[in-house]
DNA sequence: ATTAGCTAATTGGTCTGACAATAAAATAGA
DNA sequence: TCTATTTTATTGTCAGACCAATTAGCTAAT
């Protein structure tokens, strides 16, 4: 008996996208350098424009390459930027219906050790952009400026996980943020007490980080996030009731 | 003075593939419902039909479609799967070229939070997929199946973070395991010391978890981890050496 | 009645050729 | 030399055709 599996029968777009984004990938194809246009593209792969296109559009999906039109545009290498990933993982939480708690599960998991290695990684200009994020962050508080301090909140957080300098977490958290922030217009959240608490937690987490010591930057944005969760859920708690 | 911006102009195919994506998301058009035929979309949006095409392959590659041909075939509502968040996080990993130690950093960060998750939320299903995965671990590694011991060992990581039963969690262990796979081949990296070191911290993870101890969990699981970068490290300075 | 095979209808996949829109380069003019 | 205009290379869009795959529905044989 033969053993005969459903055959695939790929698209020829998606051949085309797959031998280009190999080459792509594995540096054949520098980033910056002009592909054919697509008319020669065509005539070298033996396909039609359509399906020359078809494949394009695919890898500019993927942020592969970056397609510009008019006299020496045409399709050039680019360097998968972490906007498509924070573009998937967005479509991804909004498509699977990812409760708003996992998210933030997520977001306390990541933190903390990013911090340990912020603490471990971080340069000067770190710690200036971190003091930036915070001085906005106080100064929005102040002036009440709700939207403001939620947006400054956010980068806060992201630049710390930037000064870890490890580019896959800084992807994972700025992703995540995103999807945070579009869920947090929940009102009467920030109050001014919670807004206290908040900005001495994060002196004291940036404390740690200028002193290196990761032991503690990981302890202290563990107990900050832990009480983010706690205070989201006491206010969804309030409002229900 | 007018203060005109350069105006973007979006392509058809973005406008259409845009309007869907919102539509989906949103639950207007529910998983699993047919979208009309390609030649319908056309007439129904006033574009052609290489517009509405471009505008599905779009939505293909974010998962929010799947297209079949033949009679009764055409694009219906599909859930954004993992595989497409996998596959972004893959494309990001080595089209942006992240160091291997900042994806093993990426991998020590997320597993000891979701040890913990995974003993606050397993169920006993989850202890025998772990289980499961544990006896193909010891099995392959008194075989000498170096192949398989590096599957399993990879299935069991992953099968400790679906015990959280944190979607995202999932997703993103799933992603950065499938990279840190692709790159195990270092030879002479799994000797029998470090198998039986692996056992035994497998195993107590796997009893802080079905005891519920959340703590233990996470410690254990942080040890262990830990211990996995600094081998690769030395086997990499000894390989270098 | 059931099943195997045939036919036709429906749908995506691909190709061709044309024209529009755009942006850079080349050119003409001041 | 600088500026305005024209040319040209390239993607964006369209229309229409045909091919390929899949299945609904029919027909005939069992």
């Amino acid at each position: 008996m033969l053993d005969i599996r459903p055959v695939s029968v790929p698209k020829a777009a998606d051949v085309l996208a797959g031998i280009l984004r190999e080459k792509i990938l594995q540096g054949e194809l520098a980033q910056g350098v002009d592909l054919p246009n697509e008319r020669d593209l065509g005539a070298q792969s033996g396909l039609s424009r359509a399906s020359v296109r078809e494949a394009l559009r695919i890898l500019e999906g993927e942020g592969l390459i970056a397609t510009r039109v008019g006299r020496n545009g045409g399709s050039a290498v680019a360097r998968p930027s972490s906007a498509v990933l924070e573009r998937s993982v967005g479509i991804f939480i909004r498509g699977q219906r990812i409760r708003r708690e996992a998210v933030l599960e997520t977001r306390a998991a990541i933190e903390p050790p990013s911090a340990r290695f912020a603490a471990q990684h971080r340069t000067d200009a770190d710690l200036e952009e971190m003091a930036k994020c915070h001085a906005k962050l106080q100064q929005a508080s102040e002036a009440e400026d709700i939207a403001a301090y939620v947006r400054a909140n956010l980068d806060w957080h992201v630049q710390v996980v930037r000064a870890s300098h490890n580019e896959l977490l800084i992807a994972f958290i700025s992703a995540v943020s995103q999807s945070v922030y579009a869920d947090t217009d929940v009102e009467g959240f920030n109050s001014v007490a919670v807004r206290n608490a908040v900005i001495r937690a994060h002196t004291q987490v940036m404390a740690a980080i200028k002193a290196r010591d990761g032991d503690a930057a990981a302890r202290r944005m563990e107990r900050h996030v832990a009480a983010y969760v706690t205070d989201v859920q006491n206010t969804q708690a309030s409002i229900a009731a």
